[in-house]
DNA sequence: ACGAGCTGTCATTGA
DNA sequence: CTTCAATGACAGCTC
C-alpha cells in the first residue's frame, strides 16, 4: 500500500519542494509565495476577466454621462487632481470636502468604479508610454504588466519623443476626455458641486488657471483668451493688472477660491488658528476685511478673482498701502513683533502687552503642528507654490502651453521629467516628493508676508549681495525677520545635508580604513609567524653550529672543554673566545 | 504598532 | 561683538 501510494505523494512533495525553493530565491526580489501558486494565479486571472467585463459595461454606461460632467471637473494644480470647479460661496465645509476628496474616491460604493480601476481602465484602453509615465506613482498597483512603469523600455520611448510635452500634454488630455475617468471623478464631485455660473467646458475652465501659474507670462494671456470668457479676461486685465504687479497677480489668482471657500476667518484659522482670538479684537484689521469685502465687490462675483490674493501676495499692492497685516501676522516666524508693520497701529492688535504676538519658531511650529496637515493646507491655499523656483524659470524661459498645461495638471513633475528624463523608481520619486512639499513652506510665507525676493535668493545670495537686495528694499520688522529666518533655515538645511553626507563619508572613509586595518594586521600577523619561524630555525642551526665548534675544541692535553664549564662568546669583531663559565654558589 | 531611515529645524559651539 | 559653518539633538514623516 505504502509502496504505491508514495508516487502519487512524492511528485506533489516535490512540487512543493521546488515551489519552496524558488520562492525562497526570489523572495529578495520582492516575489510573493503566491506568485507560484497555480491556483491563486487562476483565481487572479478569473476575477480579472470578470472585472473587464464589468467594466466594459461600465463603460458603455458611463460615456452617456460624460458629456454631461466633462465641464464640471477642474484641475488642481497642486495636487493634480480633479477637483469641483467652483467653490461654494459659503464657509461651510469646502475644505472639508476638499480634505476628503481623495477618501472619498476610495469610498465609492459599488455602482462606481474606484480610481484605481478606472485608471487601469484607461492604461489597458491607452497603453501610451507618456500615459503610463504619467499615471500618479500610486496608482501603479493596479496597473496591468502591459503599462508596467517600471518596464524599462518605457524610458526610452519616453526619452526619445522629442516633443514630449506636447506628447504627454496629448496624453493626459485623452485621459481627460475619457469617459470613465470623467465619470469616476465626477461622482465623488456631484455632490458638492455647484452647477450654478460655474458650468462651463473643462478646457475653458482649466487654461486660464494654467496661466496663473506661469509667473511673467502675461503675454500668453492672449493664448488664453482664445478660450477664455471675457468677463475673466476683463477682470484680470482691468481688476487685476492696475493693482497688482504683473507677475504676482497671475500667480495670486489662485488663492481666491480658497479664500472664497474659507472666508477671512477660515482663511487665518487655518494659517494660524491660535491668532483667532487677536484678529476678532482688531479694528484695524477689520476694516483691513472691510477693504477686503470692497474689493470682493469691485471685482464681481468671478470665483478665480478674490481679495486676498490681491492684498496680499503680490508686491505690487505691498507698495500701494494695501491691507497687508492680516497676510503678514499670520507667520513671522522668528519672534519678533508684527506690529512694527507700518500699516498696523491698533494697540489692540497686541496679543502680548508688548506689542508682540509672541511669534517664535517653535510657535510657529506649533501652529505648522503636523507638518503634513499643515503644509497641506498651504498647498491648498498656495498651491502655485509648488511649483519650484527652477520650474518657474524654465517656464518662463520656455514656455510652450503644453508644458505649462503639464505642469499645471501635475506640478510635482520634475522639470527634468517634464523635459523627457527618465523617472527614477517610485520609492525615490516619493522621496522627492516628500522634499519637494515641505521646501516651500518658507516659500509660502515669504509670500504671505509679500517679500519682493525669492526664496532662492535669499538663501543663496552672498552675504553682500544679500544686504544690498535687502537695502534695496522697504522691509518692516515682520518681513526682515522673515527673510532673515528663510536665510538662517536655508542656510542651515544646506549645512545640515553637507554635514550629513559628510558623515556618511567619514563613515565610508573609516570603514575602508578599518577594512585596509585588518587586511595590514593579518598581513603582518603573517609576517611575525613567518619570522618567528625563520629564527627558530636559526637559532636552531646556530645551536648546531655551536655544538659543533665547540666539539672541536680541545684543551693542551687534548681533552675536549666541558659544556658545563666553558662557553664560547663571540664579539663584534668577529673574534671567538672560550669563556669559562661562572661557577654558582649553591 | 513599531522601528529604522530621512529630512528639516533649532541650539550651541568654535573659528 | 557679529557672522557663519558645523554639528548634536529632536521631531515629523515615510516605509
Amino acid at each position: 500500500m505504502m509502496e504505491i501510494e508514495l508516487p502519487k505523494m512524492h511528485p506533489s512533495q516535490q512540487d512543493m519542494d521546488l515551489i519552496d525553493i524558488l520562492w525562497r530565491q526570489d523572495v529578495d526580489l520582492g516575489a510573493g509565495r503566491e506568485v507560484f501558486d497555480f491556483s491563486y494565479r487562476q483565481k487572479e486571472v478569473e476575477l480579472r476577466l470578470q472585472r473587464e467585463k464589468e467594466e466594459e459595461k461600465q463603460q458603455q454606461r458611463l460615456r452617456e454621462q460624460e458629456k454631461a460632467l466633462l465641464a464640471q471637473l477642474q484641475l488642481d494644480e497642486e495636487t493634480g487632481e480633479f477637483v469641483p470647479r467652483s467653490a461654494p460661496p459659503t464657509h461651510t465645509n469646502t475644505t472639508n470636502a476638499e480634505v476628503t476628496q481623495n477618501e472619498a474616491f476610495a469610498e465609492q460604493d459599488g455602482d462606481a468604479m474606484s480610481f484605481d480601476e478606472c485608471m487601469q481602465l484607461l492604461a489597458e484602453t491607452f497603453p501610451l508610454d507618456e500615459a503610463a509615465e504619467s499615471v500618479p506613482p500610486c496608482l501603479d498597483a493596479s496597473v496591468p504588466p502591459s503599462t508596467d512603469l517600471m518596464m524599462p523600455s518605457d524610458i526610452p520611448a519616453f526619452t526619445q519623443n522629442p516633443l514630449l510635452p506636447g506628447s504627454l500634454d496629448q496624453a493626459w488630455m485623452e485621459l481627460l476626455s475619457l469617459p470613465e475617468l470623467q465619470q469616476c471623478l465626477n461622482m465623488q464631485m456631484q455632490d458638492s458641486l455647484d452647477m450654478d455660473g460655474f458650468m462651463k467646458p473643462s478646457t475653458e475652465a482649466q487654461d486660464p488657471n494654467y496661466s496663473q501659474y506661469l509667473p511673467g507670462m502675461d503675454h500668453l494671456s492672449s493664448v488664453q483668451t482664445e478660450g477664455c470668457p471675457p468677463e475673466y479676461i476683463n477682470t484680470y486685465d482691468g481688476s487685476f493688472n492696475t493693482m497688482v504687479s504683473p507677475n504676482l497677480s497671475q500667480m495670486s489668482l489662485n488663492v481666491p477660491d480658497v479664500r472664497a471657500e474659507f472666508g477671512p476667518e477660515e482663511f487665518n484659522e487655518l494659517f494660524y488658528p491660535e491668532m483667532r482670538e487677536v484678529k476678532v479684537n482688531s479694528g484695524p484689521l477689520t476694516s483691513d476685511e472691510g477693504n477686503t469685502v470692497s474689493q470682493l465687490v469691485e471685482i464681481p462675483s468671478d470665483p478665480p478673482v478674490n481679495t486676498m490674493d490681491l492684498h496680499s501676495f503680490s508686491p505690487g499692492s505691498f507698495s500701494s498701502g494695501k491691507p497687508e497685516p492680516m497676510s503678514e501676522f499670520p507667520d513671522s516666524d522668528s519672534g519678533l513683533s508684527l506690529d512694527a508693520s507700518p500699516h498696523t497701529s491698533s494697540p489692540g492688535k497686541s496679543l502680548n502687552g508688548d506689542g508682540s504676538f509672541g511669534f517664535s519658531d517653535s510657535d510657529s511650529e506649533e501652529m505648522d503642528g503636523s507638518p503634513g496637515d499643515m503644509e497641506s493646507d498651504y498647498a491648498e491655499i498656495f498651491p502655485l507654490v509648488y511649483l519650484t523656483d527652477e520650474a518657474q524659470a524654465s517656464l518662463s524661459e520656455k514656455p510652450p502651453a503644453e508644458a505649462l498645461q503639464m505642469k499645471a495638471k501635475n506640478p510635482k513633475i520634475e522639470p527634468a521629467e517634464a523635459s523627457g528624463h527618465s523617472k527614477p523608481p517610485f520609492t525615490k520619486d516619493k522621496q522627492k516628493k516628500r522634499s519637494e512639499a515641505r521646501l516651500p513652506r518658507d516659500e509660502q510665507r515669504a509670500k504671505a508676508l509679500q517679500i519682493p525676493f525669492t526664496v532662492d535668493k535669499i538663501i543663496n545670495l552672498p552675504v553682500d549681495d544679500f544686504n544690498e537686495m535687502m537695502s534695496k528694499h522697504q522691509l518692516n520688522e515682520a518681513q526682515l525677520a522673515l527673510v532673515r529666518d528663510i536665510r538662517r533655515r536655508g542656510k542651515n538645511k544646506v549645512a545640515a545635508q553637507n554635514c550629513r553626507k559628510r558623515k556618511m563619508e567619514n563613515i565610508v572613509g573609516l570603514e575602508y580604513e578599518l577594512d585596509s586595518l585588518k587586511e595590514e594586521k593579518e598581513r603582518l600577523m603573517k609576517e611575525k609567524s613567518e619570522r618567528s619561524s625563520n629564527l627558530r630555525e636559526m637559532k636552531q642551526q646556530l645551536s648546531t653550529l655551536y655544538q659543533e665548534v665547540f666539539s672541536m675544541l680541545r684543551d693542551e692535553d687534548g681533552k675536549p672543554f666541558s659544556p658545563s664549564e666553558y662557553s664560547l662568546q663571540h664579539t663584534a669583531d668577529d673574534t671567538l673566545f672560550l669563556v669559562p663559565r661562572l661557577k654558582r654558589f649553591s
